[in-house]
RNA sequence: GGUCCAUUGGAGCAGUGGUUUAUCUCGUCUCCCUGUCACGGAGAAGAUCGUCAGUUCAAAUCUGACAUGGACCGCCA
């Protein structure tokens, strides 16, 4: 094929004058008669291409063919506009066609390939090379394209070696669930695919690399999320002979790298650092969106004594009376509004939600009765209230408290439109727990993951009271999101086995889990820590869409499935065997079902549209 | 495993039991048009209202089940 000249969405007025060759796809035809444009756009944009009378009457033919998304060979003579659009990058120029050679022609697309279209996810996903072909698409792509590249280069800048881990690895019962892929020559037995490459990183310290860096493709077969994939992409980092300090360094220069290169801003640091206990007191969640105040205060000690029944019984049950002031709030919400929030935080097992409207001076609203003089002049002074304001209570415990609170603080922020827009705000949250209970298993469970060192403090409390230690772990947040974490990891077998041991393990489960492990640290291993980043999220954000898919080229839809190659599928009887593998029979049905329904759109489709019997 | 919402021409929507021939916008097709850029003008085609069952004289509309999609809870060390 002939050497393009340039992309059409960099044919600018320095081109004028020019002969170009260009290629592209037909974005829109305007016939006005006599006188034709084509829009004509690849990745870079957009260029206007006209043909009229005076270019003869084939070119004419076969620019009033064109459909849209037909791929176009356009070549011809670039000249200044009559009139300039300044909205296109290529506004002030036009190429007057002398040749136009259709590559290939293109049916009518299930929706328009252009930015700002309403369709639905399922149509987008089944067509997913169309939906990739918008713009806006395209950018966020790129945009994580450009994310990758800046970390190759930091890294490699910083001496760390790029090391890839195993992706067939086995299988641990500890976090998520584990996507299983079957053993042809061992049947019966699976590999896992990684959660994330944790140990594998770990022992490359024991290995003396010293400084690791690694894309990490990652897998977990958990239920999705707006912000969740089955498979993801960590930015992971791993080094020897540093403390929290020396990686969070490391995260900072490559966040700053990342934040300039990618998005032209230059970040401040140091990255302020907030406890986790701060963090969930003022915040009520360990990811806090610092980019607006409006945060919790707890009212316990006001209303311990309180008549109101809802709210000083739950202190003496233990738990507590927390709320939050929303500017303005009182008039942006009504009654009706307030039930809506008080069904929204059921969902947190609240179970209910008590508001005061402070205005003119005085309190009103169903629980305002209930406040003592007294009372009314703490929250005024606790809120520093000014006027206008709404405030709302949650009386339960801790856990409850924190997180409704912390979606309401979430909801009334976006809707009362406090949040700065383009800001990206990070803080280093530390001083984590070192395990949490997790209600659902009623045992504890490791807060980040049982290879993560105590404080020395904790150290001390293993063989005590394990479960108050603190972690020597950090996570970076963003805007109210996660965008990774990560910690000083244990070196020494004997806290190891601490860790083991508070976690439940028995002897025999952790050295059949993590014998190999243990084995290693006895044998010259290095302090080390590291920390990874969740790409995909990191690149959402700095894309600013709402959802995961848009930064994947291939995602997955909300249940796990891709439309487009209709993955996961059935496979043949014979591929089953082989591994040893047979389906129970109770899922012979819907096994039948969808080898029937992909059947038949097969056929469908070869009906509709092959060209196999034709010539 | 659970909760909520959605499903109507190619796309997005309107339509609360009967004069609906199912609305509108975009797209598509035909014709006209030499300065458009979300071109404009005139016309046309295109829908067994997700599936199945039920209620009813009558169902896009009410009920149930299922399917598909989306959001969320659980889950995600």
């Amino acid at each position: 094929m002939e050497k393009r000249t340039n992309y059409c969405g960099n044919i600018t007025a320095d081109y004028i004058g020019k002969k170009v060759n260009l290629y592209g796809w037909v974005q829109r035809v305007r016939n006005l008669g006599n006188l034709l444009f084509i829009d004509l756009r690849d990745r870079e944009g957009i260029v206007q291409i006209v043909v009229n009378h005076d270019s003869g009457k084939k070119l004419m033919d076969i620019a009033e063919s064109l459909g849209n998304e037909y791929v176009l060979q356009v070549k011809g003579n670039v000249v200044k506009r009559s009139d300039v659009n300044p909205d296109m990058k290529t506004g002030e120029v036009e190429v007057d066609a002398t040749d136009i050679i259709i590559l290939n022609k293109a049916k009518n697309p299930p929706f328009e390939i252009k930015d700002n279209i309403d369709v639905s996810e399922q149509t987008r996903l089944k067509y997913r090379y169309l939906d990739l072909r918008r713009p806006s698409v395209q950018k966020a792509i790129i945009l994580r394209s450009k994310i990758l590249r800046a970390t190759h280069e930091y890294f490699d800048q910083h001496g760390f070696i790029n090391i890839e881990t195993p992706e067939l690895g086995k299988s641990s019962p500890e976090g998520a669930r584990d996507y299983l892929v079957p053993s042809r020559i061992y049947p019966g037995s699976f590999y896992a695919l990684p959660q994330s490459p944790q140990l594998f990183k770990q022992l490359l310290m024991g290995a003396g690399f010293d400084k690791y860096y690694q894309l990490a493709r990652c897998f977990r077969d958990e239920d999705l999320r707006g912000d969740r994939q089955p498979e993801f992409t960590q930015i992971d980092m791993e080094t020897s002979f540093l403390d929290e300090k020396g990686v969070q360094d490391y995260t900072e220069g490559l966040l700053k790298k990342i934040m300039k290169d990618v998005m032209g801003i230059d970040l401040k640091t140091p990255i302020a650092r907030m406890s986790w206990n701060d963090s969930m007191n003022k915040y009520g969640t360990d990811k806090p969106d610092t980019r607006y105040g409006m945060l919790i205060h707890d009212l316990s000690p006001i209303f311990k004594d309180s008549d109101f029944r809802v709210f000083s019984g739950a202190i003496a049950d233990g738990g507590y009376v927390k709320g939050i002031a929303v500017k303005n709030g009182a008039k942006a919400y009504s009654r009706k509004k307030l039930d809506k929030k008080q069904d929204y935080i059921k969902r947190y097992h609240a179970k209910g939600l008590a508001w005061v409207k402070y205005e003119d001076g005085d309190f009103s609203g169903p629980v305002a009765r209930f406040l003592t003089d007294e009372d009314k002049e703490a929250l005024k002074k606790e809120f520093n209230l000014e006027g206008g304001e709404l405030v709302v209570f949650v009386a339960d415990k801790w856990k409850v408290c924190c997180d409704s609170l912390n979606h309401l603080r979430r909801e009334f922020a976006k809707e009362t439109d406090i949040i700065p827009k383009h800001v990206f705000d990070f803080v280093w949250v530390v001083d984590w727990p070192l395990f949490e209970y997790d209600e659902g298993r009623g045992r504890w469970v490791a807060a980040h993951h049982p290879f993560t060192m105590p404080d020395d403090e904790g150290i001390k409390l293993l063989d005590t009271d394990p479960h108050k230690a603190h972690a020597r772990s950090y996570d970076i947040v963003m805007n109210g999101d996660e965008m990774g974490g990560g910690s000083i990891r244990i070196h020494k077998r004997s806290i190891q086995e601490k860790m083991f041991k508070a976690l439940g393990f028995t002897k025999k489960r952790a050295y059949e889990q993590f014998g190999y492990l243990m084995d290693a640290l006895d044998m010259g291993f290095p302090p080390h820590a590291g920390l990874a980043i969740g790409l995909d999220r990191f690149a959402m954000m700095l894309a600013e869409k709402d959802n995961i898919r848009d930064v994947q080229a291939f995602p997955k839809n909300a249940n796990a499935s891709e439309p487009m190659m209709h993955a996961p599928a059935p496979v043949s009887k014979g591929q089953l065997s082989e591994l040893g593998v047979e389906v129970d029979s109770k899922y012979s049905d819907s096994v039948k079902k969808t080898e029937d329904h992909l059947e038949d759109e097969a056929q469908k489709d070869a009906d509709k549209n092959s060209t196999w019997d034709k010539n």
